[in-house]
DNA sequence: GGAGTAGGTTGACGGCATCAACCTAGCAGC
DNA sequence: GCTGCTAGGTTGATGCCGTCAACCTACTCC
């Protein structure tokens, strides 16, 4: 079992949460797993493929959240608003895994590709509740879930690069903008 | 008068483009400029400050794009449409300067912050004047602002990324999204 | 006319990603 | 039981990068 590679990916994880994405060094990573600056590369093809699988266990690790979140017997409004707050929040307690997992990527993971893929699907699901209960409006539900999507994320990284909530007046978080539209689509949906 | 700085900043937003952050090294920068590899720290104090200086140049530009557009005298919720399109179409032209402008800086710089201040507040009088011209509900300008930036920014963020329109069925442009938004708050002014 | 400075130079230094060559234990097939 | 392959590891280049230090030079200001 190459348990080695679990402890780069989670490693690297560690270093990235510290110091960004440039504080990831293959040489550092080897290091703080016990193994020379070159094993890593008996397991990724370069650093660029160790920063994809750490991304691709952050989007599991999302989808699991959707998944369970549609398992449980709440109300679908309630719980669409609790994964798009969960989102935030995640955004906001590891901000570095958050820009990693939606950066350009010069390479072509598989494994992150799929992971991606689940995570979306997941969440559609958990839209696709929610209008069924009557709190969004009618629709394509994969149209929906982009536009959530789109606001939820657009949102938690404006905060984090520190364009929203400049002044203290018109001040929102981003947990009040996912709140703001999710109460402009139960007004659409009521109508 | 000091044109070597901005032909820096010139080379450096073209590499840029060219081959995203990791493609701007101050050494090339000043082989395209001519000059030495360390000439760059005359002007900057590093290689991020050069950055900063790119990003800045990009959200004058935002902000002049914001302000014309009040300026000409449209309909305001068509002038707010074409400012969200244009937003969109800058990112997608220019992904790796709009990646740029958002991302987390180390440093502080004074440039910067004074243009993204300006060119927030020149979008607010976008938005202001949508309000009052019926096309948009009414309410804290700044908060209705933080709710039309934060789904155009993620839109584009998620398109570039490659984590929206998966599929070919429930595909969505970011311009879609823009506009089903704009519908639903069409809508709730309506009311 | 002399000092100071803005802007430029060359030449280090250490760190990084990556490549190449080599080593070694375990396992597979015979 | 031997042989050969391979997964996973090692050390040692190589070339590029950001940054620092020291030096140079023309122009400006008093």
């Amino acid at each position: 079992m190459s348990n080695t590679r679990d402890a780069l990916v989670e490693s690297a994880a560690r270093l990235l949460d510290g110091g960004g994405v440039e504080a990831v060094t293959l040489r550092e990573v080897g290091r703080l797993v016990g193994v020379s600056h070159n094993a890593p590369y008996k397991h990724f093809a370069g650093k660029e493929a160790l920063l994809a699988a750490i991304a691709a266990r952050e989007l599991e690790g999302l989808r699991a959240a959707f998944t369970d979140s549609v398992r449980r017997e709440r109300p679908p409004g309630e719980a669409l608003r609790a994964v798009l707050h969960g989102y935030i929040e995640w955004a906001q307690r590891h901000p570095e895994r958050f820009r990693l997992v939606f950066k350009s990527w010069t390479i072509e993971s598989a494994e992150l590709g799929e992971a991606a893929e689940q995570a979306q699907g997941a969440f559609v699901d958990v839209v696709a509740s929610a209008q069924e209960s009557g709190d969004l409006p009618p629709g394509d539900p994969e149209r929906l879930s982009s536009l959530l999507r789109a606001l939820t994320h657009g949102a938690a990284d404006l905060a984090l690069a520190g364009h929203i909530s400049a002044h203290g007046k018109g001040r929102a978080d981003p947990g009040d903008l996912v709140d703001d539209l999710l109460g402009h689509l139960r007004g659409a949906a009521a109508r």
